[in-house]
RNA sequence: CGCGGGGUGGAGCAGCGGUAGCUCGUCGGGCUCAUAACCCGAAGGUCGUCGGUUCGAAUCCGGCCCCCGCAA
C-alpha cells in the first residue's frame, strides 16, 4: 500500500521498520523537526528521522502540519492511507480527509482508557496489570478515533516504563500491519470508543518527586514509571537524589527489617543491605536499590550510602 | 557561547600547599554448628591529561579530554 508515515520519538521506529520490511511503499516520512536536546542546546534529530535516513526514505519536517504547503504536498504524494505513531502533531480536518483510506494511529493503550500523550507512564504509575496497543482510525479528537484492532500485553511488578515502551513499540508495529491486511482485506470493523475513558497528561516536575507518606506499592510504581526517564527523586542531606530502581518484594533484607517493629517516620532508612537500602514508607518498607545523586552517574544504592556514610534513622525527603 | 556539579587504589567518598585517608569489596588468618555477622592482618593509587607558579601541588593558575544534574 501506498503510505505516508508519520511518527517522531523512538516509539514509532519498529512500526516504520516493519511497514518498510513488509513491502509497503513509505513515499516520505514526517517527523517533528531537529530539536535543541542535552547539554549544549545542540540540535539533535528524532528517532524516526535517524531511521528514515538509513532506509533512505525520503523525510519531511515541518515545523507545522496545518499549512497550505504541507497539505498540497500530501496532495502531491497521494497515499492510500498515512500512518501515524507518536507524531507529536495534531492533524486537521484537511489532512485527515485527504487519503482515501483514512488515517490509522497506533495508540499504547487499550482505547479508551489512558488516551492522551504519555500512556505507558500513567499505566504502570497507577499499577495496572495490563495494558495493550490499539490501531485506530483517526478523527479530530485527540484519541477518539474508531477502533480497528487490539492487542494485550500484561505488566509485571518489576517491569519500567522504558521495557515496556520497547514491548509495546513491536506489538504495535505488528498489529499495525494486521490491521493493514485486514484493511485491504476489507475485514475491519471499526470500533466506537464507549465507556470508561481516562486521560493521560503529559508528566509534570511535581509527578518525579517521591512522597514517602504514600505507601511502599505506590512508590515502587512512580519508580519504575518514570525509568528510565524523566526519573524520580528525593532529597538527602539537602541535595537532590533520583531513585532509579526499588523492589518491593522477594527480598530477605526486606522481610526481616520487617519483622523488627521499631518505629520509623516515612522516608527512614531502616537498614543498609547488601541489595541496598531499607526505606519506611507510608504504609510498607522498600528497598531502594539504585540511586543517582546529582552530577554524578546512577550507582547502586549501597554504594551510594556507604561512601556517604548514611546512617540507619536517616530521614529523606527532608 | 543556556546554568551548574565532578574526574583520588576494584566501588563510593574525604583531603584542598608539605611525602594520601575512610567505608565497602578483594586476599590471608581467627572466632563460630554456621554466616552476607564479628576479630586480626595484607595487597592495591603516575590523585583525568598537558603545561605553569612554588623550596615543595592531589591541593593554586591556564589549556585539553571525559562524565553527570538542571533547564529546554
Amino acid at each position: 500500500m501506498r503510505l505516508v508515515f508519520m511518527g517522531t520519538p523512538e516509539f514509532a521506529v519498529p512500526s516504520l521498520k516493519a511497514l518498510t520490511a513488509q513491502g509497503h511503499e513509505v513515499c516520505a516520512v514526517f517527523t517533528q523537526p531537529d530539536r535543541p536536546a542535552g547539554r549544549g542546546k545542540k540540535l539533535k534529530p528524532s528517532a524516526v528521522k535517524v531511521a528514515a535516513g538509513e532506509l533512505g526514505l525520503t523525510v519531511f519536517q515541518p515545523e507545522r502540519i496545518k499549512t497550505p504547503e504541507v497539505l498540497a504536498k500530501l496532495q502531491e504524494l497521494a497515499p492510500e492511507a498515512i500512518i501515524v505513531v507518536a507524531y507529536g502533531q495534531i492533524l486537521s480536518a484537511d489532512i485527515l480527509n485527504l487519503p482515501p483510506k483514512g488515517c490509522i494511529n497506533v495508540h499504547a493503550s487499550l482505547l479508551p482508557q489512558y488516551r492522551g500523550a504519555a500512556p505507558i507512564h500513567w499505566a504502570v504509575m497507577n499499577g495496572e496489570t495490563q495494558t495493550g496497543v490499539t490501531t485506530m482510525l483517526m478523527d479530530e479528537g485527540l484519541d477518539t478515533g474508531d477502533m480497528l484492532l487490539k492487542a494485550v500485553y500484561p505488566i509485571s511488578e518489576e517491569i519500567t516504563t522504558g521495557e515496556l515502551d520497547e514491548a509495546l513499540a513491536h506489538l504495535g508495529a505488528e498489529l499495525l500491519l494486521k490491521t493493514l491486511d485486514h484493511l485491504e482485506q476489507g475485514i475491519l470493523v471499526p470500533e466506537l470508543q464507549t465507556g470508561e475513558t481516562c486521560y493521560a497528561s503529559l508528566l509534570k516536575r511535581e509527578h518525579e518527586r517521591i512522597d514517602w507518606t504514600r505507601s511502599a506499592r505506590d512508590i515502587h510504581n512512580q519508580i519504575r514509571a518514570l525509568n528510565p526517564f524523566p526519573g524520580s527523586f528525593t532529597t538527602f542531606h539537602r541535595e537532590n537524589l533520583k531513585i532509579w530502581r526499588s523492589r518491593l518484594s522477594d527480598s530477605p533484607e526486606l522481610t526481616e527489617a520487617d519483622n523488627h517493629e521499631s518505629v520509623s517516620v516515612p522516608g527512614e532508612v531502616v537498614s543498609v543491605a547488601k541489595e541496598g537500602i531499607v526505606l519506611q514508607t507510608g504504609s510498607g518498607r522498600i528497598l531502594i536499590q539504585e540511586v543517582q545523586p546529582a552530577g554524578k552517574r546512577a550507582m547502586p544504592a549501597r554504594d551510594f550510602f556507604l561512601g556517604r556514610r548514611a546512617r540507619v534513622g536517616e530521614v529523606l525527603g527532608q
